[in-house]
DNA sequence: GTAGCCTTGAAC
DNA sequence: GTTCAAGGCTAC
């Protein structure tokens, strides 16, 4: 018996000794408000009182029972508190969801009233229990409980512990990128400890002193993770009860409008069996969330470096350490423990390093000019070109020529706008601070088409870069208002950036250089920056949180957002256009079997492996949209002050992706009719899945970025920071430390 | 070495 | 007092 049963049969057999009615206690009471977004809460109460309108509120139903574990218990039996229901049909819902699940029925019909279900309990319903929320992300065997920061079996805690405790020394005979799963976790202990790591398992978790019992610092996180998880299933369920109601006879799969569930008179049909999802993904998203949340942005990151100093000898990866080889290796090729590269500097890790170090006399010259950017042709865009600017990097001198230009263009709108700079902190000196107090000039019509020959024609090549092919903006059916508002806004944006879009067209990269082009590289790089910013300080939500914290979000963000940018960008392009070629922000393609640094061109080959993944996703605009707006708004970002409005937004927009993707995924549905050729070829993505699948890129994302950054990083250092000195992107990729 | 179960104790 | 995530123990 796992302990998980044990646990579930011991609370069971402890239920039954409590009396039915007893009151929640408080503690439970703040656990559940804790784990809730205050809103749901709100939600639950009204449900208490209404007919469910909409599959919104059924979720908050669903919600009120769908705590973790425990928790969940907890609810139902509260909520069958009425029906006097004993702990026989508890158990019963374990041996027998069948019968429970009928009894469930109609005594929520009894008492609710005609029209009102509740929805399946998880437990029962949807197995969530024993299914996607109780699958181990390393191995997929069952979930235990939360381990060393995230939701793993007993066997991987163990491992993980010994792998820490013991110091171990694993190697792999193969290509370090054995599968690992529950048959096979013990093949290879070097891919499974990766993976653990890549899951987002904490090192610093593992107690040095071996202290026994307690709890750990983590205790806020991992109710965050909770709240998440629970996020993930609200919307997992609506994709699900959605789907039944297509199925169901009768349903027309039509939603017309009225979305409740009436199942008066056939309290059962809702029974009919729900299509049992494939549920792995979603324990991988969650982890995958655990790991955005937790890792990169906690302050708990599994960097030695802020560890707490009782445990600092474990994880100092230095040559002479008593803790070598494996953790050096991970800490050289998993990038989602090592954020802050900076830190990493005493040692060598890093494949890019290496490449560096054996090439540097093709890495130091700048004698490559690009005249495009260095020279911008269009003098008059660039009013405050022959500005002064203290910054002597080569890249910095570049972009000092955008930022004059983005500080000295004057608002549309005329008026003066004050900046809210309360309780900002902010240092005024940085070029990020400078961009995010800008009043942002607003787009105006005119923008659009004033200049007949060339801006239309500008606006429509840039717009089709980043407008979908197979997106219909006058199709606003079936798009939720969050999502609706955050087109307009985006659409708002592109109005204006076309002032910068023919600056970075004129940029050419030329790959065969020995160096890569790499000062041509980080130039666009930073312009993109410059571009992310201005995007981000009048988009939607965005401009609601305080400068401080917008820059903090900023610096946690960019590289993930340029690289969703420029994925969406090449998804775009039909594939047959750009095989083996990154599609780069300037247009041009670049040919990876080009790149000369094969620690470069394994990044590159990365990168359009997740581009194929996203392709076959067949996302869209509005999915697009919302993933920027998921990786900008994350409330665990370090030092961040308005945690909840951010996750408000968070959730917001989760909530509304989640809608979207099971409205629009059905191909039938979805404009199937202009997609391209390659598209439609593509295997439509299971339609419970696909919002799970979109979110499960995020990590893939986020490691391309890391090592993107480390690239950069080490670059930069190879110029003894004088390569990015004074422009936005050595500014980004110093992080937070420079805003701490 | 693995993995299931047990014990512990700080946080709540 | 309860919870739950640590470490410990031990059969395999």
């Amino acid at each position: 018996m796992s302990e998980y049963e044990r646990k579930r049969k011991n609370y069971i057999r402890s239920k039954s000794t409590q009396k039915i009615d007893s009151p929640q206690s408080n503690d439970e009471l703040e656990e559940t408000i804790d784990d809730k977004n205050p809103s749901m809460m709100i939600d639950n109460n009204i449900l208490m009182t209404k007919t469910p309108q909409s599959l919104d509120d059924l979720l908050d139903v669903d919600d009120n029972n769908n705590e973790n574990d425990e928790d969940k218990e907890e609810n139902e039996n509260h909520n069958n508190t009425n029906d006097d229901v004993d702990n026989d049909s508890t158990h019963l819902s374990i041996d027998d969801p069948t019968t429970t699940e009928q009894t469930r029925q109609k005594k929520s019909i009894e008492k609710n009233g005609p029209g009102v279900l509740d929805v399946p309990s998880p437990d029962v319903g949807l197995d969530v229990k024993f299914g996607f929320n109780d699958l181990c992300p390393v191995c997929g065997d069952k979930v235990s409980g939360f381990h060393y920061g995230l939701l793993t079996c007993e066997s991987c805690k163990g491992f993980f512990k010994r792998t820490v405790q013991n110091k171990k020394n694993y190697q792999c005979i193969d290509k370090q990128q054995c599968q690992i799963d529950k048959t096979q976790r013990k093949r290879c202990a070097f891919c499974r400890f990766k993976k653990c790591l890549q899951v987002g398992m904490k090192l610093e978790a593992v107690r040095e002193n071996r202290v026994r019992g307690g709890r750990n610092k983590f205790g806020p996180l991992y109710r965050r993770s909770r709240a998440l998880r629970q996020q993930i299933m609200r919307q997992h369920f609506v994709s699900m009860v959605k789907a039944q109601q297509n199925m169901i006879p009768n349903g027309n799969g039509i939603d017309n409008g009225q979305t409740s569930l009436d199942m008066t008179g056939n309290g059962l049909q809702v029974k009919s069996e729900p299509e049992q999802p494939n549920l792995h993904p979603f324990q991988h998203m969650y982890s995958s969330l655990q790991t955005t949340t937790n890792i990169n942005h906690s302050p708990h990151t599994h960097h030695p470096n802020n560890l707490p100093h009782h445990q600092q000898h474990h994880y100092q990866p230095q040559k002479s350490s008593s803790f070598p080889g494996v953790y050096q290796d991970f800490f050289n090729t998993n990038s989602s423990i090592t954020n802050n590269t900076r830190l990493q500097q005493s040692f060598q890790l890093n494949p890019f390093d290496t490449y560096y170090k054996n090439s540097s006399a093709s890495s130091t010259s700048y004698g490559h000019s690009p005249p495009s950017l260095l020279l911008p042709s269009n003098s008059n865009s660039n009013p405050a070109s022959g500005s002064s600017n203290s910054s002597s990097s080569p890249v910095g001198q570049i972009s000092s020529k955008l930022l004059d230009y983005q500080i000295s263009s004057p608002s549309t709108t005329g008026t003066t706008t004050t900046v809210n700079t309360t309780n900002s902190t902010l240092n005024t000196s940085s070029i990020l601070s400078t961009l995010t107090m800008q009043q942002h000039p607003m787009a105006t019509n005119d923008s659009m088409h004033t200049d007949t020959n060339n801006g239309i024609s500008s606006v429509y090549f840039y717009n089709n870069q980043y407008l979908a092919t197979n997106y219909d903006m006058n199709d606003t059916n079936n798009i939720p208002e969050t999502l609706t508002k955050l087109i307009e806004s985006d659409q708002a944006y592109r109005c204006t950036e076309i002032r910068y879009i023919e600056d970075i067209q004129q940029i050419h990269i030329d790959l065969t250089r020995d160096d890569g082009d790499i000062l041509v590289v980080c130039s666009l790089l930073d312009k993109l920056c410059f571009l992310m910013v201005d995007w981000a300080r009048q988009s939607l939500y965005f401009k609601d949180i305080q400068i401080d914290n917008q820059i903090k979000l900023l610096k946690a963000a960019w590289i993930e957002i340029l690289i969703i940018d420029l994925i969406w960008k090449q998804c775009q392009q039909p594939k047959e256009t750009c095989v083996n070629c990154i599609v780069s922000a300037n247009g041009q393609l670049l040919n990876i079997n080009l790149i000369q640094n094969p620690a470069v061109k394994k990044l590159a080959e990365r990168y359009l492996q997740c581009v194929n993944d996203f392709r076959q996703l067949q996302w869209q605009y509005p999915e697009y949209l919302a993933l920027k707006y998921l990786v900008l708004f994350d409330p665990d970002v370090q030092g961040v002050t308005e945690s909840s409005l951010i996750e408000e937004v968070q959730e917001k927009i989760t909530n509304a992706l989640g809608e979207y993707t099971t409205d629009h995924n059905n191909p039938s549905i979805s404009n199937s009719t202009s997609r391209s050729p390659s598209q439609q070829q593509q295997a439509p993505t299971n339609e419970q899945e696909k919002f799970a699948c979109i979110l499960l890129k995020l990590p893939d994302v986020r490691l391309i970025g890391n090592d993107l950054k480390k690239f950069l990083q080490l670059i930069d250092r190879k110029h003894d920071g004088k390569l990015l000195d004074g422009c936005l992107l050595g500014e980004m990729l110093n992080g937070l430390q420079s805003n701490n």
